[in-house]
DNA sequence: GATTGTGTGATACTCAGTACCGTACTACTG
DNA sequence: CAGTAGTACGGTACTGAGTATCACACAATC
C-alpha cells in the first residue's frame, strides 16, 4: 500500500468518526485505530487533529499567485483577481461532497471554524499584497488594496456558502455575477477607452447598474 | 480583596509572563502561581488560557447593536455603521498599551491570531445582519450587505493596525477618512432611473464573449 | 552481506481543560 | 449566638492533544 493510500484512508476514517460521534467525542487514537495506523504516524502525517480535515492549500495559493503575477496591464488585473478567486471556487467544487462535509463540521465546531477563517485570511492576504503592489503610489492605495482583497474573498465566500449549503448545484454563474459586482465597486474612473462605435438598446435597468458588468465584459481576454 | 482585584492581578501576571517567556512557554500553573490563585480558580474565571488576553466584548457588541438599531432613515444608516465601527476603535484606544501588548502577542502566536480573527468575525457578522435587514428585498442585497460589512471591518482594522504598530498616535482622523472611503464605495447608484439607454463601445472582444455578462447585467432585478 | 536511510509503532512526558470533592468564609434564619 | 445553606476557592484526579525519544522493520546502495 502506498503512503498516499494510508493517508486517504486516514482522512476517510476521520470524516466517518467525526460524522458518527462528533469532533470532540473522537480522539486521535480512535482515528488511528480505524485507519489501522499508529498514533505517532497520524501526527507525523497531519501535525494536528484539525489538519485531517483541512487540505494543504499551498499548491492552490501558488497557482493563484501565478495567475496574479501574470496580469501585467491595468486592464487585465481585475480579471486576474476574479480568476484567481475562481481557482479557489473550482477547487472547492472539485472536492464535491467532501467540502460539504467539512462545512458541516466547521459550522458546529468552533476550533474548526477558527481554523477555516485563518485559511481564508491567507487568500485575502495574497490578494492584498498583489493589489497593493499594482496600485502603489497612491496615498490611499494600501486601504483600497485591502478593501478590494476583502471584497473579493467575501464575495467568493458568499457564493461558495450557497453551494456548500446545497442552495445551488451550479454556483459558477452566481460566482461570475458576484465578481462583476466586486470589480465594479472598485473600477470607476479607469477611462481611456479608444475606438468606439456602438449599439444602442433600450433597457429598464439604469446605466449605473449595468456599467460594472459592461466593464468586466469588455476587459481584454488574457 | 475584591473578586475584580484578583482578576486584574491575574491578567497582569499573564501579560508579564507572556512577554517574559512567550505564550507557549508559559503554563496556566505559572500564571496562577504568580497571581497567587489556584489553577481551578483560573479556569473558573477565564475558561481558557486565551481568555486571559481577550476581553469580553459582549458589552461592546451590545452597544454597537444599539447604535445600529437606532438608525431608522436611509440617510442615517451609513453614519450609524461608521459610528458603530468607531465604538470598536475607541474601545481599543481606551485600552492603550494593553491593546498593543496583545497585538504583539497575536502577531507571534498562531492560536491567538486565530482567536482574534474569530472575534473580528463577530463584528462583521453584526454589521452584515443589520445592513442586510435594511436592504432586504433586492436579490443582490445579501451579497451587498456582506461586502459592506466586510469593508467596514477591513477599513477599521487597517487604521487600527497603524495605531497598534505605533505608526500614529491619533488615528481618529485616518479612521474618519477610511469610513468616508468605505461609505463612498457603496453609496452610488441608488437611484431608480428606469429605461436608460445603453451605450456600447467598440471593442476587440467578440459579441459572443460579451453576451453572457450582458445578459446577467440586464436581467430584471427581482 | 554490511551499511545507511526512512517510515513506523510504542512509550513516556507536558500541559490544557473538565469533573469532583472537601473546606473556608459569608449570609441568612431560628 | 448557634446552626445552616450558599458560594468561592484550592486540591486531586482524569481525559486527550501534542512532543520527544527509542527500537525495529524494510528498502536501497556499494
Amino acid at each position: 500500500m502506498g503512503a498516499n493510500d494510508t493517508r486517504m484512508r486516514t482522512v476517510a476514517a476521520a470524516y466517518e468518526l467525526f460524522e458518527e460521534r462528533g469532533y470532540d467525542r473522537t480522539s486521535v487514537d480512535d482515528i488511528a485505530e480505524r485507519a489501522g495506523i499508529g498514533r505517532s504516524t497520524f501526527f507525523r502525517m497531519f501535525g494536528s487533529k484539525d489538519d485531517v480535515i483541512f487540505p494543504e492549500h499551498e499548491e492552490l495559493l501558488a497557482r493563484m499567485e501565478a495567475r496574479l503575477a501574470g496580469a501585467v496591464t491595468t486592464e487585465t488585473r481585475h480579471l486576474a483577481v476574479a480568476e484567481a478567486a475562481r481557482l479557489v471556487m473550482l477547487n472547492y467544487l472539485s472536492e464535491g461532497e467532501v467540502a460539504r462535509a467539512r462545512y458541516r463540521l466547521t459550522r458546529s465546531v468552533p476550533v474548526l471554524r477558527a481554523r477555516e477563517i485563518v485559511g481564508q485570511q491567507q487568500y485575502t492576504r495574497l490578494f492584498r499584497t498583489w493589489i497593493h503592489r499594482w496600485y502603489e503610489g497612491s496615498t490611499e492605495a494600501a486601504l483600497r488594496a485591502e478593501l478590494m482583497a476583502a471584497a473579493v474573498v467575501t464575495a467568493h465566500n458568499h457564493v461558495l456558502r450557497g453551494w456548500l449549503r446545497g442552495h445551488t448545484e451550479d454556483p459558477m454563474p452566481d460566482f461570475d455575477r458576484a465578481m462583476v459586482e466586486v470589480t465594479g465597486l472598485f473600477s470607476r474612473d479607469s477611462g481611456d477607452s479608444e475606438g468606439a462605435t456602438l449599439v444602442v438598446l433600450r433597457t429598464p435597468r439604469s446605466v449605473e447598474s449595468v456599467l460594472p458588468a459592461l466593464r468586466a465584459a469588455l476587459a481584454p481576454e488574457p
